[in-house]
DNA sequence: CGGGTAACCTAACAAGCGTTAGTTTCAGCG
DNA sequence: CGCTGAAACTAACGCTTGTTAGGTTACCCG
């Protein structure tokens, strides 16, 4: 059985990592998880923020990955907007944990890679806000503050993670469908009877 | 100089814990802005786990004691959201710190203290809920899924305390207004020529 | 002036931290 | 069978944690 335990430390340290938080998980909660002793993880890893660089930059890695082609792509600003927010929304789906590290916990590396991860959070972030210049520019969108719109896509996907249940009543894709269409046409009732 | 000591504890713990967390936090840390020793905070203080309860505590009257007064006006609905969001804005802009305790911190009280927070924060939220079903219901606002129109309603407060500089360009007033105008109209352009 | 008290310091406590060194176990293979 | 190597264990390291006990200072009130 080539159980791959390097792999296994990743995965159990992203669901206490992301349950109690960075400083609050011991190398040793990691290994009982795994039914061994703390020092026997070292064998595997070098310390214990690699593992949280690790796991912070795979996540960075699946959120940039998921949604750049659309960015890339000749949808239409609105149209590209649902598409990211669906890909967003996919990603936290698949691993609720990674993304809320990838939100919060980053904040413990130590200055170089903290820097280096902040980078790629401003990277994923202007992906957004460039989509929602494009479409005002464009005339698609109204002329409003892009810097605050792509703030309110971005609030709602990233606050996700605190309360999506993969198990609740709706699908990945119905909950972005649902927030896609409440920030485009906005809550209140003024065009319709 | 009726210097509060207790009252310095609790503000330092605020930037410290909301900087780099409650966990990696230490007493002496606190202790050190203070220019004190470790232990001597234990003059003011029970433990380290009282300090943090008595500004998560804190926190939460403000945000339900600026919000509870508007839901039981007799306002509109959409006239009610703008103003919870101005309040809510306005105490986040008054102390990021306490904001940011509120949202994240909180988990690391122990059981009890932990569930008695988890129904405030519940209790904060269901009062927007409430003002979302309520303009649902009488016109005011579009047939829309009243949870996940809440739910971006506290998106995008919940996440004010990460990026919001109260040094920047914009009030917290005017934050407020160009969020409650993105919320209530939406970004695309379908009404206008 | 003299006694009390609040605030602080020093020093230490037990427990827990991340990490390392040395040793044991055991499967795979000549 | 005996060797090798990986993976685990035990045991400890140096340090930090939250917290406490006991002594020292300095100020207020009679």
């Amino acid at each position: 059985m080539a159980i791959d335990r390097k792999e296994q430390i990743y995965s159990t340290a992203r669901s206490l990592f992301s349950e109690r938080g960075y400083h609050a998980t011991t190398v040793r909660d990691i290994a009982r998880e795994l039914n061994l002793q703390g020092g026997s993880l070292y064998a595997h890893i070098l310390s214990k923020e690699d593992v949280l660089w690790e796991i912070v930059n795979r996540a960075a890695d699946q959120f940039l990955a998921s949604v750049e082609p659309i960015v890339a792509s000749n949808l239409p600003p609105s149209q590209k907007l649902r598409a990211m927010i669906r890909a967003h929304i996919g990603v936290v789906a698949a691993d609720l944990a990674d993304a809320t590290i990838f939100l919060h916990e980053w904040k413990f590396l130590g200055e170089e890679r903290r820097q280096s991860v902040a980078a790629r959070r401003n990277q994923y972030e202007s992906l957004y806000r460039q989509v929602v210049e494009d479409g005002i520019h464009s005339g698609d969108f109204a002329p409003a503050n892009p810097k605050m719109a792509a703030l309110l896509v971005l609030s709602a996907v990233n606050w996700l993670p605190q309360w999506y249940n993969p198990g609740g009543p709706l699908s990945p894709d119905e909950v972005a469908d649902v927030f896609s269409e409440l920030i485009l046409r906005g809550l209140e009732r003024i065009c319709t009877a």
